[in-house]
DNA sequence: CGGGTGACCGTATGGTGTACGGAGAATATA
DNA sequence: TATATTCTCCGTACACCATACGGTCACCCG
């Protein structure tokens, strides 16, 4: 079975010479209204409805599931029409990515400075609950859609007017954003693994015992074996545990170098 | 063309009964020697040679280059006799990674904390820089490999004996590998723009200005449009110093948690 | 009421992973 | 030594994948 991922289109343009970007101009659909004046048939469907089902399909069976003929499939199309709604693979993913950023309401950003911190890397947890295919994409370079857009200036306007450069405003928003991808990972994994294998990670573990024992011995790895104990009971144990505290301890750590660098 | 990726196998195992796992005793080959008594004719090629043909593929070519047929050409095979080294495509990746974690010395872990940690990061982001496809790889459960497997004993230890619980010292190093990914990929990002498109970042950035200016506007973007310009400001100066700054940052906080915590 | 435009799609190309079964080589066993 | 077994290599095939190209025809504008 073909497990494939698709990065984003990075924004890499036609190289038609001036013609801005024809990715910007679908993300920002919304933005320029219908095309007036088209000549030929209707469409049958949208742009809109074309990347809901890719969506959607990514959502129910991952990431794999989504392929231009099955898109077509689901809205009574054939797998070359599709193209007439979306340039190409890559492309889509970026409408992908940016419809569901816009489908969360961003909170107010009144409050403390830690509990405005904790509210950026919660809306991003549970985006990545939502949408674990999220995790599986190469989001190096994020596209620059409305949605996206809308939830980074927000990130930022929550450590805005502290004293911070803007450069470290940047970083401390990624870093924030970056530490949730670890635990959603494994909470998902974790997750994943319960509902496909119908076998825990326990088990997994019971069954490969006798060869990790001889492998993983003690005298090799004595601390590995020690805390990975630990971590893989916790796993058993709480859903989000290790997503909170390690956010608290982040966010204590971001805390103290704003007091630090705005005296 | 298809920009595909590649999970790992995740250890799903074979769910044929009592086996193990293939996947665990490929990547435990070296430990458990060469399998005495075959009876068939003898393999012209090897388990390694397999995986650093795709490692070279991947290096020089990116994780798309990465196919069973390239890499059976390469070595003068057919295609599916590729298979008789390696079960799949999955476990294959599952080599690649453990095979690239070991390549680079770990090295002594003595000096101030804040060093050793520093230490564990400009590792990873050296790795990242040697194999950018590792970017591109999911690693929600990376393979128990003797290599991985080493260096998360090497990473774990620098931070033993500091009065953490187990779980702290899991999460601790999970949150300084995680930060890596970030800035390894911004860096590589840019990379590779320069390199591939031909044209920088600010190029495709003054390309697009008038569409750019028209939606990312100062009124519903003001902090954005602030803190992009100094970040782009900056990807152009420095190579890795939003990498080093940020890792200072981070340490400061871990070591501060540390403290605290032990006390 | 034409002319032109663009949606839809049939066909084809070149790729992917890999299942299946066969030929033949090399060793273990009788 | 002869036979049985087992394993490598691989030819073929299948089911996908993204997408280039060109044709058909519905539709709107002039």
């Amino acid at each position: 079975m073909v497990y494939g991922e698709y990065r984003l289109s990075g924004m890499a343009g036609e190289s038609t010479g001036s013609e801005p970007d024809r990715t910007l101009r679908l993300l920002w659909r919304s933005h320029f209204g219908e095309p007036v004046g088209s000549r030929g048939p209707k469409q049958r469907s949208s742009v809109d409805e074309v990347v809901a089902t890719a969506v959607q399909l990514a959502d129910v069976d991952g990431i794999d599931a989504v392929s231009m003929r099955r898109i077509a499939d689901r809205l009574g199309l054939k797998p070359m029409s599709v193209y007439t709604y979306v340039p190409g693979k890559a492309e889509l993913v970026d409408l992908m990515v940016d419809r569901v950023a816009g489908e969360m309401e961003l909170p107010r950003l009144d409050g403390e400075l830690p509990e405005r911190l904790a509210r950026i890397a919660r809306l991003q947890w549970e985006e990545y609950l939502r949408h674990p295919w999220l995790l599986s994409i190469d989001t190096s370079r994020p596209p620059l859609g409305p949605n996206v857009s809308d939830h980074w200036e927000w990130c930022l306007r929550a450590i805005d007017g502290l004293g911070l450069s803007d450069l470290d405003m940047d970083r401390i928003v990624t870093l924030l954003l970056g530490f949730v991808t670890g635990p959603a990972r494994a909470h998902l994994d974790a997750e994943r693994h319960r509902a496909v294998d119908q076998e825990s990670a326990v088990d997994w573990w019971e069954r490969n015992e006798p060869l990790l024992d001889e492998i993983l011995d003690a005298k090799r790895y004595p601390v590995s074996a020690r805390v990975g104990q630990a971590a893989g009971a916790v796993e058993q144990a709480g859903p989000s545990d290790v997503f909170e505290f390690g956010l608290a301890r982040l966010i204590d750590g971001i805390v103290d170098y704003i007091g630090v660098s705005a005296r």
